[in-house]
DNA sequence: TTACTTGCAAATTATTTGCAATAAT
DNA sequence: ATTATTGCAAATAATTTGCAAGTAA
């Protein structure tokens, strides 16, 4: 069902985002690095590519970039899909945001900026993501680039595994699937 | 997507050289797993899914699921894509074949038996992959899945990097990237 | 025989692109 | 004023699905 609202303008978009909450010093960082970024790139500055990167740090966790459209869209922000990955993609390009593949269907994203780096480790069975992060590991990863003449910007680890606790959704899934048992 | 390089560089034959051609005890030994893989899950061994795994282990490097549909397609194997896709599944589930993504549209594959595990460079310039292997970041994944309470099946770093060496084929790309593609 | 697996083509999903209108510089 | 960026819809790319026929167990 369209409502037929009538559409905000870009200056009244542009007028609403500047009287956001003044929430955090860390908002300001985000937007200041992506501002030069775009200035630096020759890139321009739009309500549009604000208003995706505030939605974007507004809230934690793993998010796809039609999760991100349809957030937007219940806002009332009337921000195409296209602008959308268009906006994903330059802000994975100065780092704000990172780029996973979970083994499936589609791409997440992540914010970066105000958080310390961890990795995933992905259930086999019930297919949820948990976080951690060691620093060691990282520590190789330098070593490695550094001995490989490379200069590193970002990496992305992943670990599939088996979950051994009791509250996995294990379980759960095996009595969903036995129902529709198929050639998988 | 992989740009076929004039000269071959040190980087390159180290890269060659974890990725030799396969010994034909190996290829049994692959064959036997996947039957006994797919007998303890009640499916079926077929002439495809034979052909589809053998194809896989007679030659090396990264491939996408296209590309092994064509290369069985010029072998006069009619075997759908359908079937190809369904096959790597399996593969990929026991862990004769890797899955990564690169960051880009599609997945891309590996045989996994018979090599040594590493892990994946992506040079930010020229899109190439490059492969390393690290035992301490390994060791260090283990500890972190014993202590989280996961039994580690498998997993995937990628570094996005920035060569810096004169031998990155960046400029090259650049180059060719004028003319129309070709090659795959 | 039973029902999993196949090839084919159509369907679906995620993402990209063409284009005219709009807005940033 | 110039031209990057936008929303929209259509297009594309990668993968999945439905179905009738074939075939492994």
């Amino acid at each position: 069902m369209k409502v037929a609202a009538k559409r905000e303008t870009k200056k009244e978009q542009r007028t609403r985002a500047n009287t956001q909450a003044p929430e955090v010093k860390e908002r300001e960082s985000v937007e200041h690095i992506f501002r030069e970024f775009l200035k630096k790139k020759g890139y321009r500055a739009t309500p549009e590519r604000d208003i995706v990167l505030r939605e974007i740090y507004s809230a934690a966790g793993h998010f796809d970039a039609d999760e991100l459209f349809i957030k937007l869209k219940q806002k009332n922000h009337n921000i195409s899909r296209a602008t959308v990955y268009n906006t994903l993609d330059l802000l994975v390009e100065c780092n704000l945001v990172s780029q996973n593949s979970f083994g499936h269907k589609h791409l997440h994203y992540e914010r970066v900026y105000g958080y310390d780096h961890h990795d995933h480790i992905v259930c086999n069975q019930c297919g949820e993501v948990f976080e951690f992060s060691n620093p060691k590991i990282e520590e190789q990863q330098d070593a490695v680039c550094k001995s490989m003449g490379f200069d590193i910007r970002q990496h992305t680890l992943q670990i599939f595994a088996d979950c051994v606790k009791t509250d996995c959704d294990y379980k759960k899934r095996q009595a969903e699937q036995s129902q529709t048992k198929s050639q998988r």
